[in-house]
DNA sequence: TACAAAATATGACAAATATCATATCGATAA
DNA sequence: TTATCGATATGATATTTGTCATATTTTGTA
C-alpha cells in the first residue's frame, strides 16, 4: 500500500521544498541532502528549527497537529526525498498499532531534541553558541572535524540567535586564537577540546 | 482497565511533582491546579518550558522517547493530578489504534505550542516578553484581565528568558505608564491594545 | 507575634549584543 | 568579460540587557 503511493522527488539546493502555510498533504522522508526547517518572522526575518539529515521524517512535528505547514522547508544541497500520501500513512497508523507507536516514540523524540536545542542556545551567550554549531556540524552530521559548511554565516546566525555580523566576528576571533581554520566554507576544528570547553560554559 | 490503573494525588503549592533524571513510570492527566514544566542548567539556574492548565497530559512530552523525566514538574497551586500506570497506556497504545492517533495528535499540538512560543519570546525584547506573558495569562490561562499571578517576578524571568531585576523593572514600567495595574501578585491589565501592540512590535 | 528568608523594588554601572557604515571577495548572469 | 548582487569581513558606536548593591515589603513559620 505504501509503496505504491510512494514519490521520489528531487530538489536543487536553494529550493523552498513546502511553504508556511500551505497545506500538508504528504508525508516526507529525507533519503539524501540536508534540509532546513525555518520560520519567517513579521519583520521578514527567518528563524531555523532545524537542520534535518538522510533518514529523518522531515515534516513529522506538523501532520498530526495541524493540516497546514507551520515553517517552511528548503534544500540545503541536491536533495532527494520520499513522499507518501498523507492519507495513506493516516490510515496507515489507524489500522497498525505498531506504526503509530514507532510514530509516538518518533514525534517525541524530534520535538525532544528541538527543544532540548533551543535551551542550550538561548542558555549560552555568542561564543558558545558559534562553538555549539560548529560543534554540531562535526559531531552530528559530518562526523568529522573538517567540512564544509552547509549555510551561510547568516543561516548560522538565524539558528543561533545571533546577527550575521557577530556569528562572521565571532568565526573571526576562533581562528586568530586558533581554535578553529577557516577556507571560505570549509572549516577545521584544531583545538576540540577548547571548543568543547567554549559550548559548555557558554 | 485504565480505570483500575488510576490513582488520585494532590499535591501542594511548591511540592516537586517529579524531578529532571526520574524515572517515568506513570501518564499525568491534570485535572485541577497549575503546574510549570522546567529544566535546571549547569549553573544551577532554571529554564521554564511551560505552565500547564486543567485538561493537561503533563508528562505527554516525555513518555514515549525516554525512560526518564528531561524535565522537573513543580505544582504552582494545590494541584490534583490522575495517574495513570504508563504500562497500562503503552499496552492501551499497542491495542488501541484509535488511542494513539489521539495522542499523535495532543503529542503533535504540545510540542508545536513549545516551539512557537520559544520563538515568539525569541524574537521579543524585554518589554515585548514581558507584554507576551501577561497577555498569555489574561487570555489563555484566567480569561480576564484581571488575576492574580500564579508565579513570581524570578519564575516569570525563568520562561521569557530574562533576569528578575528587568522582568521586575518592566513591570513597574508598564505600571507607571498605566498599561496595568499592579497590587503585589494582582494584575490588572488597564491598556488591553497597547499591550497586544507592545507584544506584537517587540 | 516575631523573626528569618524570600520577593519586590530601584539605581548605578558593566558587559554583551545590535546597528550602521564601509570594504573586499566571489559567484552568477547578461 | 564585466557588472551586479550577495556573502564575508571589520571598525565605530548605540542600544539593550545583565550585574551588583542596597532597601523595603511580604510571606512563611517557629
Amino acid at each position: 500500500m505504501v509503496n505504491e503511493a510512494r514519490k521520489e522527488l528531487v530538489f536543487r539546493r536553494g529550493e523552498v521544498m513546502s511553504r508556511e502555510g500551505e497545506p500538508i498533504n504528504s508525508f516526507m522522508y529525507l533519503r539524501e541532502g540536508l534540509v532546513k526547517l525555518y520560520k519567517t518572522n513579521i519583520h521578514g526575518k527567518d528563524q531555523i528549527l532545524s537542520i534535518n539529515i538522510p533518514g529523518d521524517f522531515i515534516n513529522l512535528l506538523s501532520i498530526f497537529s495541524t493540516t497546514e505547514y507551520k515553517y517552511s522547508i528548503t534544500a540545503l544541497e541536491e536533495t532527494k526525498v520520499c513522499e507518501v500520501n498523507l492519507d495513506v500513512i493516516k490510515k496507515l497508523v489507524k489500522s497498525n498499532s505498531k506504526f503509530s507507536l514507532r510514530l509516538l516514540n518518533r514525534i517525541s523524540y524530534i520535538s525532544d531534541e528541538v527543544i532540548q536545542n533551543h535551551f542550550e542556545i538561548n542558555q549560552k551567550q555568542v561564543k558558545g553558541r558559534v562553538a555549539y554549531f560548529l560543534l554540531f556540524l562535526a559531531d552530528h552530521i559530518y562526523k568529522s572535524h573538517t567540512y564544509r559548511m552547509p549555510v551561510t554565516r547568516r543561516e548560522v546566525g538565524e539558528l543561533i540567535s545571533m546577527t550575521t555580523e557577530n556569528t562572521i566576528r565571532t568565526l573571526s576571533e576562533f581562528r586568530k586564537d586558533e581554535i578553529i581554520g577557516m577556507d571560505g566554507k570549509t572549516i577545521s576544528i584544531l583545538d576540540y577540546e577548547r571548543l568543547v570547553n567554549i559550548g559548555r560554559t557558554g
